[in-house]
DNA sequence: AGAATAATGTGAGATATCTCATATTTTGAA
DNA sequence: TTCAAAATATGAGATATCTCACATTATTCT
């Protein structure tokens, strides 16, 4: 993690005001950070002093199970909050957060200013709408992990993230977010290929019969 | 549903005040209402224009799906929200509540003061420490269904509802909450007594080997 | 460039879980 | 009390998904 200074930092405070987010002036509190691909803003178990606003970027949040299996709760892309959960309640971080990208965050030192954040109705506010669509948002995905075989939800998922007729997502990071094994996402994918609704070519998965594909999308809604 | 007045409404008010909610005086917009036992509190796709906190009571949070299936999402006990989410975000109801047992909650029409909720401090701030643990409550659960066996899953339920060593949940909503087929259910639950870890009995089934149970349920933590 | 690491790909066999059909018992309401 | 509805129970067969083992490519680092 970096911290930003400068023309930079002033560059990001500029594009990005969150003034408006807050009913005190929050700058002598903001710091503006730049996270590489690959690097953690927040690691399990730590203590939390930190909240952050991504403001581009994207990560993954994770957790990991006594067993050792790790799911990937969501990604989170910007515009978000990270960590303003564990401002609300105190406690370690439960959750870890990855960048998945080169990331950039305005850092807010909670120590300085907890006692303004928790009575600021404007920024309470504004977490209040944040963590209701994140709830929705994640309740959503676990109902219909639970309710929808991979079909389903892998022709919804490649609809979403296709660009230009392929999709070309790492397996790898798909069955975690799918909540299944590589293997079996592996299995569903030769089976579109079968079907003709996916051609697999160099350049990704082409997508072949878009209707059927759709079709099976639409089952979950 | 019905409003509960004179005696009772002052019972309740009393008995359960939220006065310390809000920096307002609240008591103008609320009701006091009795649900009966399997009265549905909200039902999907209505609108909204009243929250509730719900007092006693215990309800079922459902979402239904397209293709007809209904996934239990969680179960909701006072005190907690209800409605918040819609209060926040407009919008109808995505999810429904139905209650377990007779409820009883403090509702509080947001048409009259909606403004001044969404502006108040202290109101917010409970509201947010409210939805960050329901949302670590959520999540936990479901990532653990993705990733644990019934099996372990079931341990850890027994463990939680049992009562004075007998476990005697209705199998028909116990299936729901954990996201299996009431087959599954008893398929695990048989497998149990098979393996002298629950016995079958007229009170329910009897847990005869805690240590055993214990040890799988601990699995999941 | 070469070595180490990560990602991809595939087979075989196991198992967790589902669907459907049907019978019995319990519960709630008329 | 009786009847209908809900809950419990069980079998049989299907399938969605997993684990493990191993081979082959890409990527990244030195």
């Amino acid at each position: 993690m970096q911290l930003l200074t400068d023309s930079k930092r002033a560059h990001y405070l500029e594009q990005y005001p969150i003034d408006d987010f807050f009913s005190f002036d929050i700058h002598p509190y903001l710091e503006v950070c730049q996270f590489e691909k690959g690097e953690w803003i927040f690691q399990e178990g730590s203590y939390p002093d930190t909240m952050y606003y991504m403001i581009e970027g994207k990560a993954k949040l994770y957790v990991t199970h006594k067993n050792g299996k790790v799911s990937l709760i969501d990604y989170i892309e910007a515009p978000c909050f990270m960590g303003e959960i564990e401002l609300l309640n105190e406690g370690r971080y439960t959750k870890g957060i990855q960048t998945v990208s080169k990331t950039i965050c305005l850092s807010i030192a909670t120590n300085g200013c907890k006692e303004k954040l928790l009575t600021d109705a404007k920024f309470l506010r504004k977490i209040c709408v944040f963590l209701g669509q994140k709830q929705t948002a994640v309740t959503a995905k676990y109902t219909q992990n639970q309710v929808y075989p991979l079909e389903n939800r892998l022709a919804a998922f490649i609809q979403l993230s296709s660009d230009q007729g392929y999709y070309k997502e790492k397996h790898t990071e798909i069955c975690e977010y799918l909540g299944v094994s590589y293997r079996h996402l592996l299995y569903v994918l030769a089976q579109f290929c079968e079907e003709d609704i996916l051609a697999k070519t160099k350049k990704g998965y082409q997508i072949i019969h878009e209707k059927r594909l759709a079709q099976l999308a639409q089952e979950i809604q």
